[in-house]
DNA sequence: TATTAAGTAGTAATGATTACTATTACTGTA
DNA sequence: TACAGTAATAGTAATCATTACTACTTAATA
């Protein structure tokens, strides 16, 4: 992966944002910078960062995929009703401390990403 | 929301899959009962059986929305290599667990899902 | 500076999901 | 049991987030 402008603002504007914004936004807000910039160029690059660990993926609840600049491990508490996406920061995750917030829990989901035992065969045999 | 055959062989079909299918998958294993069933109407019935929290959505990493009937809380490991979404039945989820089950762990995420303060300061209001 | 391959802009294509419409089938009531 | 009202359906069209494609541009390296 060699550097490009657009890569570089593409990071710079998702570091930046507090929200998690979807590559529509994203695109809106480089193109202050660099106002030819492509949709598809957001979107490739977008890809590309995610696949090299340098942005990750936020669980939401409409269609489309939103984006996260900021790597340290942190909650994410979804409101069903605006759909909004609050950042919580705490050591261990306590429902007290979402409550201490103003957000009710309902409910919750935990999802580990890694390589299955599958996969891990597969790959030694090779 | 009244009862239909299609909705209850969606829903029937649903509880009884091991995996986490998606809307397309659904439809494929309905039509075997129902076979002029609509694509549309799985859809439609997805949507209200989530709504009204007979069903659950599964985070996965392609486009596609993944269904799920087993209400009883576990864990998901979601693959990166063959995308597989494997069921974990465990109280604490502790990572011990998932090494026994030859699963590597490289990340996690954790999402709460339920009301902001925001929304049910309206509610109050009206 | 010449070469080479990765990156880009602009546009077309894809495909999962949603919307629409005429018709069908539940469900409560007389 | 017949009827009315309305939710649900089948089939199809439309939407729209994302991906693919292509001619051109730019970074990296010798």
């Amino acid at each position: 992966m060699r550097s490009s402008r657009q890569r570089d603002a593409v990071l710079e504007v998702l570091r930046a944002s507090c929200d998690h914004p979807t590559a529509d936004v994203i695109f809106e807000r480089v193109r202050s910078q660099i106002p030819n910039i492509s949709l598809g160029t957001v979107y490739r690059n977008l890809g590309q960062l995610k696949d090299e660990g340098f942005i990750t993926v936020v669980e939401s609840s409409d269609t489309k995929v939103h984006y996260e600049g900021n790597l340290n491990e942190h909650i994410h508490f979804l409101c069903k009703m605006c759909n909004n996406i609050t950042d919580v920061w705490c050591q261990s995750p306590v429902p007290a401390r979402l409550a201490e917030m103003g957000l009710q829990v309902e409910s919750q989901k935990t999802v580990y990403y890694g390589v299955c035992k599958n996969c891990r065969d597969n790959i030694e045999c090779n």
